[in-house]
DNA sequence: ATAGAAATGAGAATCTTGATCATCTGAGCG
DNA sequence: CGCTCAGATGATCAAGATTCTCATTTCTAT
C-alpha cells in the first residue's frame, strides 16, 4: 500500500492511520466528513477513535497527503491528493460533488489578485446548484 | 432611514434590528462577524443580546438584506446587501478583505456548469494571499 | 390604551473540532 | 525474538460558534 507515503511524511506506520488511508482511497465518495470516515471504521470493525481520526486527517494535511475543504454544510470534508488542483460544484438537493478545473478561472484569478497588489497563494471555489441527475430528488420525474 | 427594507421584508421594525441595520450601514469595516456587531452594540449601551444578534443577522439573510460569508476563519462574516454581486481577496497576514468582481471569471462558471449538467444557483469564491498593504505586518520594511 | 402576535434576552444546548493525559504500540537495536 | 521509549492512541473533557427554549417584553393594529 502507500505506507511509503506515511514514512515520507516523517509519521510512523500505525494502524489509524493505514486503515484512515484505506477508506480515503477505496471508498467510491471521493469526498468524506471525519464522521463519515469514523462510521466507515466503527463498520469495518475497527476500534479507532473520533479525535484520532480528526487528529490523522490534521496530520495528513499538513503533511499534503489530503486536502480539507469546506463545501456548505457546517462539517469539513477530506479528499485524498491526487495529481492536480481542481474545484467542486455541488447539488443543492442530492449533495453531490463534481470536480472541475477551468485554466481560464484560474489565470483571471491571479491576474484579479495582481491588481489588488496580492500575492495570491490559494483560492477556494464552490458552485452550486440543482444537478440533473436521475437520482437527484429535485429532477422532475 | 431603512426601516422601509424591514417592513418589506415583512419583519417589525424593532430596536435591535435597526441598531443592526445602522451598525451594518456606518461601520467603516464592510465585513463584520456578529460578534464584532454585539461588541458594538455593547460599546453603544445597548443591551442586546448575542442570540439575537444572531438570530436578525440569519433573518436579514432571509430578506436578502444582508449576505453570509466564510473568508476562511470559523466565524462567519456578514455584510450589507448593497447593488450587486462580489466575491473577495483576503490577505493572510493582517485579514484585509478587498472586493472584486470579474465577468470573466463569471460567465466561466456558467458554463462550467452547465457542461457538468448543473443549473447553477450560486457560488462562492475566496481567494487567500498577501497584500502590500503598507499596513500589513508581512510586508518587508 | 388594549390585546395578541411577534420578538427579545438569558442561559442551556448542540455541533464540530481540538486539547489532555494515562496507556499502548511500533521501529530500531541487541 | 524480545526490550525500550518516542510517538501515537483513546476516553474524556474543553472550547468556540451558533441555535434553541421559554418566560418576559415590545410592536402593531384596533
Ligand atoms: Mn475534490
Ligand atoms: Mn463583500
Ligand atoms: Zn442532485
Ligand atoms: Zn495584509
Amino acid at each position: 500500500m502507500e505506507t511509503s507515503n506515511l514514512k515520507k511524511a516523517g509519521l510512523k506506520v500505525t494502524l489509524p492511520r493505514m486503515k484512515i488511508l484505506e477508506i480515503l482511497e477505496n471508498s467510491e465518495t471521493r469526498h468524506l466528513t471525519a464522521e463519515a470516515i469514523y462510521r466507515e471504521l466503527l463498520d469495518s470493525g475497527e476500534e479507532i477513535g473520533l479525535a484520532t481520526v480528526y487528529r490523522v486527517l490534521t496530520q495528513f494535511e499538513a503533511a499534503g497527503l489530503v486536502c480539507r475543504l469546506h463545501l456548505e454544510g457546517n462539517q469539513a470534508v477530506f479528499e485524498l491528493e491526487r495529481g492536480g488542483h481542481h474545484d467542486h460544484i455541488v447539488c443543492n438537493q442530492c449533495g453531490r460533488v463534481e470536480e472541475f478545473f477551468d485554466e481560464t478561472i484560474e489565470r483571471r484569478q491571479r491576474e484579479v489578485a495582481q491588481h489588488h497588489g496580492f500575492a495570491i497563494k490559494d483560492h477556494a471555489l464552490v458552485l452550486y446548484g440543482d444537478c440533473t441527475d436521475s437520482a437527484c430528488p429535485h429532477r422532475p420525474a
